[in-house]
DNA sequence: CTAAATTTGTCCGTATGTATT
DNA sequence: AAATACATACGGACAAATTTA
């Protein structure tokens, strides 16, 4: 059995109520031995984990203290557990709203060599022999336009796009709706968007980046 | 003295030499402690520290082993190092194309409840009485647009920005430049702001998130 | 200002449980 | 079935930094 869950469950039931604030000092670590019933070693490791995710710190001399955001830490703690599952309808609602902003943002900084990384992306996603090795040069293709943002909250942002694709049912609603006329259609689409993007167009090159993602949707959700 | 230190740079270096490959088995940890002449503690404690880091993984009953992409992880440690700190700049280049995006998606999903609150944060950023209090108000008041929108991923996307605001010289920024003429005029800003949503009007609440955060730019790095 | 007491940091040796070989 | 090896836990000792008397 695992003699350090009490200690742990009763420190963060602790935070959440409030019973323990911001610059709170805890008990020594000696004193939650003799409380528990358990080792230092045992102590420790808990204490050692709480500390990791910023809930506390420790200074030597001195004692066990409450971190300034720990509620806030905590809070945000519970956002991130329901946050990597995200809904193939929530992600492409946000993609509408948030990838055009980017694509325009991409039209300020691109270089030549983005361009050329883009229409590579173009070409060999053309020339895929089956949908999977398509998927990976589509999915590269995004990624290589969101780069050329040349921003790294940007680059971030897009991260958690693929991170919230690659964990869920997206992979698979993808391989369903993938048939070869829409792939098509994809390919066109793509070519244009680029070529609006290098054009510098930033009206045309919204329109063609929301016009790409709803047709996605369309094929995705059937709405 | 750290007597966990020569361990510990033995393994990492024998892992960026090359002497120890993907899959090959490590000693027991009862052999480390006989040949570092530390006690297994010690031994555990490096090892659980690379196996966090996921460059070994360890099995009960067989042994110590390591992982498949250890060469890769240990050399995007480096990369990793200097990679996540957000400039202000860069930030705010970010903010200003994203956010009017979901600020016309909160004008599609905001409830009642969601309009109070912002008209909520206002009201008391209005009544506080330090810049301190003011700018926990201000940024409550952006985090409840961002969860008006009434979808996860830009949750995340919101969480990712109040990171990189946290860590960093944005709060020195940030305070520097507040002066009592610029917090009346935020204060306009966010009401005009929260009253556009209301209305529902895309085009008009847009323009009004673009203006703010150009002012807020502006104050913050003089350009 | 000094010295003692307090508290965290580090390390050690041992014992028992559990999974693999 | 036995040996091997990691997982977990305990209690003790000393060092280093801080607080207190």
């Amino acid at each position: 059995m695992d003699t350090s869950q009490p200690l742990r469950d009763t420190i963060i039931e602790s935070l959440r109520s409030g019973q323990l604030r911001a610059g709170d000092r805890l008990p020594t670590e000696r004193a939650f031995c003799e409380q528990y019933r358990i080792s230092r070693t045992t102590v420790r490791k808990v204490l050692q984990e709480l500390k990791e995710r910023e809930l506390i710190s420790q200074t030597v001399g001195s004692g066990t203290y409450v971190t300034e955001h720990a509620a806030q830490k905590l809070a945000s703690m519970a956002a991130d557990a329901s946050a990597s599952q995200i809904s193939p309808a929530v992600l492409m609602e946000a993609r509408l709203a948030l990838e055009p902003a980017i694509v325009e943002m991409v039209i300020g900084n691109a270089t030549a060599a983005d361009f050329e990384q883009m229409e590579s992306c173009c070409a060999k996603a053309e020339a895929a022999a089956s949908n999977e090795e398509f998927e990976v040069w589509d999915g590269l293709l995004h990624e290589r336009i969101a780069q050329a943002a040349h921003n790294a909250f940007v680059a971030n942002v897009f991260a958690l796009m693929n991170q919230a694709r690659a964990q869920g049912e997206w992979g698979m609603l993808k391989k369903r709706s993938l048939t070869p006329e829409r792939r098509l259609a994809y390919q066109q689409e793509h070519r244009a968007l680029v070529q609006a993007i290098k054009n510098r167009d930033p009206a045309l090159a919204r329109e063609r980046a929301t016009e790409h993602l709803l047709h996605v949707r369309r094929n995705l959700l059937n709405y």
